[in-house]
DNA sequence: GTGAAAGCGCTAACAC
DNA sequence: GTGTTAGCGCTTTCAC
């Protein structure tokens, strides 16, 4: 009792009440009167008094922390670029929220046993996954053991599963048919593998354009390759007699820019480029490149939210799918400004 | 007790023993018979049981559980380029000696309260921390709250606090050092800011390499700018007259590299060009980028051993230095193969 | 409005 | 070797 208080029971001693009464300020409870909870309140701020989280959460049953798994060398994620600004939203949300967050890498390994096992032992409430496609081994065994899940560029829920997702199909769709309506003729896709939900949609997105532009001289084509710089570079053959190259990633455009340019061919005067992610990159690129952003900081929020529903209302939030945002820049011409899609 | 059995006591009901003695066998220690043993083992794996690691907590008086704290969108950190590896390094080590990890970003606003917040709730035992400097108003904060920290890419001591680094000194003598013997005499260093202890390093490494050589009509320059791609494209003053750059990130040379081959100087016939990192950029580049890689594994893995026995055995390891990689590749000519440094 | 009491599920000290 | 007991520090009925 000399130095600082160190338990609720301490503090309780303090304010010469009991401990329940001093839980039930802390955790904002009605039940206390108006004058105690101010004289508890001035103490807790006084002495700085935090609790004891592990004892919470054994009280309550739940350790309000949030398990996010991070796919770090999965080369074929198509997320893989943001998701450092990714991590950081759903971070930042889970904090304003009151929930930890604790991470589980996929560096090396399956980790599914071990982030089964966190939630076994009861060290986090649910699950925020990135996946890239149904053949994730982890969402089989999530959906198996009932862990409350969030997805985040996979699109499938089930009982104790939701999805927050955006508008990749809808992205490329406009910058196909800003192009069309340009004067491009013979428009590539440069995209991952379609398995991969985000890749799909984009896909579809972009065939979309194409049939409906009606135009009988327009070729489209897309070309499925691992995504990256070193993509951009090897795909010299597909962008050959292209007008306009769209890419998955920015770094794969970023590669084609540099081929474009060793072989003498002009961005965007006689062929426009885009790339995908909005990456710190592609504004410094030479010409600056057309790109999408995602809307991370929202898709983050969303998941934290959808996932504290999932836990604590036991209700499933229904899938939502955000906006994304064409950012047009030097590498597909003046043609247009930026706005939502 | 009908389904699966949820509690340590459910278990030893089954097995016909006490709690106590379940818990000995869960955590491997002696004081039980081969027999009873085998026996309660046998009905763990059965039940696939792994026990309330909250409860274990409480009980324990400790977490287990390591806080990291991952810096994202301060621009001015030396490590951005690698910290998903690192962070992938460090949460593997985690899982093998059997710890959590807490994430903490800063992505917004300043994380320390929150951070301290973590621990004075027993949440983390102590804390990883990428810094930059000694600016950092965190490293302040956790010196003064007394918490088990271990410092990385910067080197600071004290009672409870131990750091792990690598030569980045080292690294850039080296590359300094076989430019010059190769007939390089104005080369430029393009650096980040000297406060950040791993580009003092670099600086230091640097001029040392400089003024070994002896040679009188060697020039050696030194230009502090933000790093990034972007400060590449921009510093064509700097390097109009060099005829080796020496960069401290490899997104930097990627600018150079452009730079160079816009004004047609040839990389690296007329001019060397270096980054830093091994990002995988540097490998696809054009031509690929001689670079330097850290043992950002290793690195990893020590923090977490060293945090450990910060925590556990409440004694401070020696802060340690692990060896970086010279990566010799084209844009440095054929004058060398890689080695340690 | 407030206190007392009974856990939450585990570990550890001490008996036997 | 193994059981018993007493907590770890909190939350939450349930009385009053």
């Amino acid at each position: 009792m000399d130095g600082k208080p160190t338990t609720i029971r301490e503090i309780a001693a303090i304010a010469g009440v009991s401990a329940g009464t001093v839980s039930r300020v802390m955790n904002g409870k009605p039940g206390v009167g108006k004058e105690a909870r101010k004289r508890i309140s001035e103490l807790i701020a006084e002495y700085d008094f935090r609790g004891d989280g592990n004892a919470r959460q054994l009280a309550k049953g739940r350790s309000d922390t949030i398990g996010i798994v991070f796919p770090l060398h999965a080369s074929e994620v198509v997320m893989h670029p943001v998701y450092p600004d990714l991590l950081g939203a759903i971070s930042d949300s889970a904090q304003l929220h009151g929930k930890d967050v604790n991470l589980f890498t996929t560096a090396s390994g399956d980790p599914s046993e071990h982030i089964i096992d966190a939630f076994r032992r009861r060290r986090v409430d649910g699950l925020i996954l990135p996946a890239a496609s149904s053949e994730d081994p982890l969402i089989a065994r999530v959906v198996e053991e009932g862990i409350p899940t969030v997805l985040i560029g996979h699109r499938q829920a089930s009982d104790r599963m939701t999805w927050v997702d955006c508008t990749h199909d809808e992205a490329i769709e406009e910058i196909a048919r800003r192009l069309i309506a340009a004067g491009r003729r013979r428009i590539v896709l440069l995209n991952g593998p379609r398995r991969v939900c985000a890749y799909g949609l984009r896909s579809e997105g972009f065939w979309r354009a194409i049939e409906a532009s009606g135009l009988s001289d327009l070729v489209g084509e897309e070309v499925e390759l691992d995504m990256g710089y070193a993509a951009g570079i090897g795909a010299s053959a597909a962008v050959r007699d292209a007008d306009a190259v769209i890419c998955s990633a920015d770094s794969t455009a970023g590669g084609i820019l540099e081929l474009l340019r060793d072989s003498g061919r002009e961005v965007p005067a006689t062929v426009d480029v885009t790339g995908f992610d909005d990456t710190p990159f592609s504004a410094h690129a030479n010409p600056p490149l057309t790109t999408v952003r995602m809307p991370l900081r929202e898709t983050g929020e969303l998941a934290v939210q959808h996932l504290i529903r999932l836990t604590e209302e036991s209700i499933t939030p229904a899938p939502t799918i955000l906006p994304t945002t064409v950012v047009w820049r030097g590498s597909t011409g003046e043609r247009a400004g930026t706005r939502e899609s």
